[in-house]
DNA sequence: CGCGTTTTGTACTGACCGATCCACAACCAA
DNA sequence: TTGGTTGTGGATCGGTCAGTACAAAACGCG
């Protein structure tokens, strides 16, 4: 009973996102936010309370569909050493599509460290989620045989994020494609049977 | 024949690398700058010229000591493993002693991915040197036995890069000292003989 | 001692920062 | 239609931003 939005939040979380990831959380302002979303100054502070809240639904936005992606990939089929395999060249793959721009969460983590707050909650959560996936993964790789054995799965699944992490900051680097794909192929190595 | 300088060049270059190094570009201010330093406005810019040419100052002085530090340990004695072993060794210890506060470089790189001026170039010329030094000791590494033959040395410098920058960005998530040592083990495995 | 030159401290610039205020618009229920 | 409630646009808030202007200060040199 009273007026209703005249847009949608969840796209203008997305544009936000968008935002943020291209530029960096300092570096958005929230002029740069309201352009971005299309939305005037009160309707942004009306709906998200201040910029690094609405940071941290970007981040979230962001870390949960990365995330989905990711487990659509990791759980589905194939021994675990090809979804592996698959994880890191569609890992560099969109990593190159994106211009350049990297990984939000990766960027973050650099720009900001863990901060005491929402958004260092948002990055530990991702970081946990996507150690828990990766570790499952490497536990059914020893069963089905496709991985080595005498690794505890959780530093495999460290290494691989290791890996990912990497190769998500040497996309802002001007590393080339095919040296992507070698590093991918040398981490491989140290993990399949 | 004119007033002399009241403060260290070199000194005040090395406080502003700190300030930055902690804070990241954009939320470093000028002010805190002159805080870091203890000069005042007039001396820094009179100095340094501008924020952004004093940023990459600071950026070629972390990158040339950080570089001469890595080139002393991999041109140094031992096999090339061993060398390598050790790269791996004091980059999560001396990372990790620095309360996390990750790579200048790496959160460069993150911050502001490969801008097309100086800041880009210094990223660039940090990235090949490094690479061409791992490059060297990979090529030795298959003469003295100690790594695995029939890889690209260049792929495996990629890979150790990409390792050692991994490792830095991990270090700013909570990930703990024995899963990066893990992590490192593993990507020993890989290219060791 | 002054004179030329450079550094330094302080005040200041216009622009922009994140955030708020408020009048008004738009809707629903009564 | 009216009253209650929420959303919106635009002006505005105090504060900070990077950078500058300028005069006093500190030296070497004659």
């Amino acid at each position: 009973m009273a007026r209703p939005r005249e847009f949608d939040e969840s796209a203008a979380v997305e544009s936000a996102m968008h935002a943020f990831w291209a530029h960096g959380y300092e570096a958005t302002s929230t002029q740069d936010l309201c352009d971005a979303t299309g939305l005037g100054r009160s309707s942004v502070y009306n709906t998200f309370t201040s910029k690094k809240a609405l940071f941290e639904r970007s981040l979230t936005h962001y870390t949960d569909s990365q995330l989905t992606a990711r487990q659509a990939l990791l759980e589905g089929p194939g021994t675990a050493a090809e979804r592996l395999t698959a994880l890191l060249t569609t890992t560099i793959d969109s990593e190159l599509e994106r211009n350049r721009r990297g990984c939000l969460v990766v960027n973050t983590l650099a720009e900001l460290g863990m901060p005491d707050d929402g958004i260092g909650a948002a990055l530990r959560s991702d970081t946990e989620r996507n150690l828990a996936m990766l570790t499952e993964c490497a536990r059914e790789g020893v069963l089905d045989g496709s991985l080595r054995s005498g690794r505890d799965p959780a530093d495999v699944a460290q290494f691989v994020l290791n890996t990912v992490t990497g190769l998500k900051v040497m996309s802002r680097r001007d590393t080339s494609r095919e040296a992507m794909y070698a590093v991918a192929d040398l981490a491989l190595s140290a993990v399949v049977a």
